[in-house]
DNA sequence: CGAATATACATAAAGAACTTAGGTATGGAG
DNA sequence: CTCCATACCTAAGTTCTTTATGTATATTCG
């Protein structure tokens, strides 16, 4: 009952969607290292929430994935699909804007 | 499957909070108003999360409960527990702080 | 060299939280 | 008198995450 990211639930979908678009090509345990690197520590993707996330966005046609050995270990690269940037972007607006509103309603504690 | 709030998931108790911290003692359907009204209907509550949600604050002995009929009708107002206003800024500014990484992992596409 | 750790993928059972949909009831507006 | 707003509540279903495994290779260290 660590529940280390309680906050994650719902947006996990669109922080790996932000991170491809960033980063034109990652792996998923890349993609946990990235995440965890760039926000300290505070956000800690595991990996049973990211390879069923990357994998849904794939059947649902946001992403797509092609294997690659590298250094002896099978890695899975995924990439935005170019012809879901629209759909990509407007999901990163929706987040962007919900975390906006929500600070909002969160201010006054400061 | 709209989902008008996909992103809400786990922020809802925070939010909660925050709300009665700032206004110090609400009721559900107001809490649903207020969070409607302060974010130009981007954050649109439901019923049967907020209710849900208030009974689970209330168990775990964050806030507290007092009915009143008013016009007629009964409303049931909460107010923070004084005694885990610390744990209740320990949540709000954890929140707070995960929207700030998060915003920062979603910048890029600016 | 053997063991532990890091890398790298995957899935399944369990739990938590939300949506959807329903139910009850009062007051005011048209 | 009917509809809508107010005001509460709960249950079934869905979705997503955590936790726990499992597999396999490369590197590091004693």
């Amino acid at each position: 009952m660590d529940a280390k990211n309680k906050f994650l639930s719902g947006t996990l979908n669109t922080i790996v969607l932000a991170l491809l678009s960033e980063n034109g090509r990652m792996y998923g345990y890349e993609i946990c290292q990235k995440t965890k690197d760039k926000t300290d520590a505070a956000i800690l993707l595991t990996e049973g929430a990211i390879y069923p996330t990357l994998h849904r966005l794939e059947k649902d046609g946001l992403i797509n994935s092609s294997k690659e050995k590298v250094n002896g270990r099978i890695r899975k690269y995924y990439s935005i699909n170019d012809s879901s940037i629209v759909e990509i972007n407007l999901q990163i607006d929706l987040l962007t804007q919900f975390t906006g509103h929500l600070r909002s309603l969160l201010k006054p504690s400061l």
